[in-house]
DNA sequence: GAGACGCATTGATCTGGATCAAATCCGCGG
DNA sequence: CCGCGGATTTGATCCAGATCAATGCGTCTC
């Protein structure tokens, strides 16, 4: 099994045993469901490959994506005993699962474990700080620069360093991500296409001027 | 001292002694500031009585409210080094100040304490998402009406159910927190007063129709 | 009680991004 | 290679909310 290197850097041998014993590994399909917004949280989850898009929906279907989960990521945190967003998989995902039950008794028995699970939250808690000024504040064109710039350095930090940033979700999950259209989502590539600022590519795009990226990211 | 009920339900009492050996009752002048984006975090707060506004600031002077604390909010959750917004008091604020030193040596101390405060970050969590959901996807009058009924809600909580919502804060700042002009706001509420959804008073607005209210907000 | 200052409201107009409507692209199965 | 279906791009038009511009309205101060 991958090692859980993002909650369990802290852990001791013995610990980490204990919690590979305690993890199911499964495998989902690509558009598959992790689990869906208001079911009952039966189980909590550590990606470990793949890419999962989470997002709440409102009763009319408008969606709000609310984030990309990359490897490492961990997911149900924010839950009580409904699943507070729904989850499923951009492409082929692995994830380890654990039960509810084995990782709420697993938290109260191992505060250092407890620790790096609320840094994780605060950090978590951080971004969403961000995420409300992009999304109150900033234009449709520093949203997108925001968001390509937050991908790069979301996949420089898990090792995969580079001026081309992939994007496995659709132009759709962009747009409820950003709350933006489509449309919008892809005039906005176009143009900054146009301008070399960026490079689109199959795939993902290439950072053509991250100066003038980060300038307006700022 | 006021006791921190939200944090330290679980306390023991001699648990609570110590807590309160630790915490600085502080006053806040309205407009005041408690502490500033960027600056070093050297305390954490605990509201104890009045609202405080918590904002981000972009360069070119933009602003995106991220919440407002109310008493027993703690503030401080989501920093690491530096806060990662402003805070100032909106009216006259009370709140008890723990040194950051203090706090982390008290957390790493008492799990039950770190458990509660992950139970309260999470729950911010959550709370953050559905203001994603607001500022991404909601028009402007779905934005008031979500608003008012939190605030009502947020109230009771605190042993305050009224049909009279408070709203301590101006115009200005409801938009900010809105991702809306203070023009937009203010159309919207003579809107919703002509309707009869809401009467507006001193101080505050009165829910005159919640059912219509909450069938928005679903 | 006259000015002044800081909200808040209201009105007129403008515009960024939404909506409506076609193309175009592209991967895939037959 | 062809046709199909979903994703994406592009174009034309619309409109919710922004912007620009007064005006109202408490509540201080002198």
């Amino acid at each position: 099994m991958v090692r859980l290197v993002s909650v369990c850097a802290s852990l001791t041998d013995d610990e980490l045993v204990l919690l590979e014993s305690l993890a199911h590994p499964t495998h989902f399909a690509s558009g598959s469901t992790l689990f869906t917004q208001g079911r009952e949280a039966h189980s909590v989850y550590n990606v470990t490959a793949g890419v999962v898009r989470l997002y709440k929906l409102l009763s009319d279907g408008r969606r709000q994506v609310v984030g990309f989960a990359l490897p490492g990521d961990f997911l149900g945190l924010a839950m009580r005993d409904a699943y507070g967003f729904s989850a499923d998989a951009i492409g082929e995902v692995s994830a380890c699962a654990f039960s509810r039950g084995a990782y709420t008794a697993l938290v109260d028995a191992k505060p250092h474990l407890l620790k790096r699970l609320h840094e994780f939250a605060t950090h978590e808690l951080t971004l969403a700080h961000e995420q409300m000024m992009l999304l109150g504040r900033r234009t449709a064109e520093e949203k997108l620069i925001c968001f390509l710039l937050g991908m790069q350095q979301r996949w420089a930090r898990l090792g995969k360093p580079s001026v081309t940033v992939p994007l496995p979700m659709t132009r759709q999950d962009i747009a409820d991500f950003l709350g933006l259209t489509i449309e919008t989502v892809s005039r906005t590539f176009t143009r900054l296409a146009k301008d070399k600022t960026i490079l689109i590519v199959p795939g993902g795009v290439r950072v053509m001027n991250p100066e003038r990226m980060s300038a307006v990211a700022a």
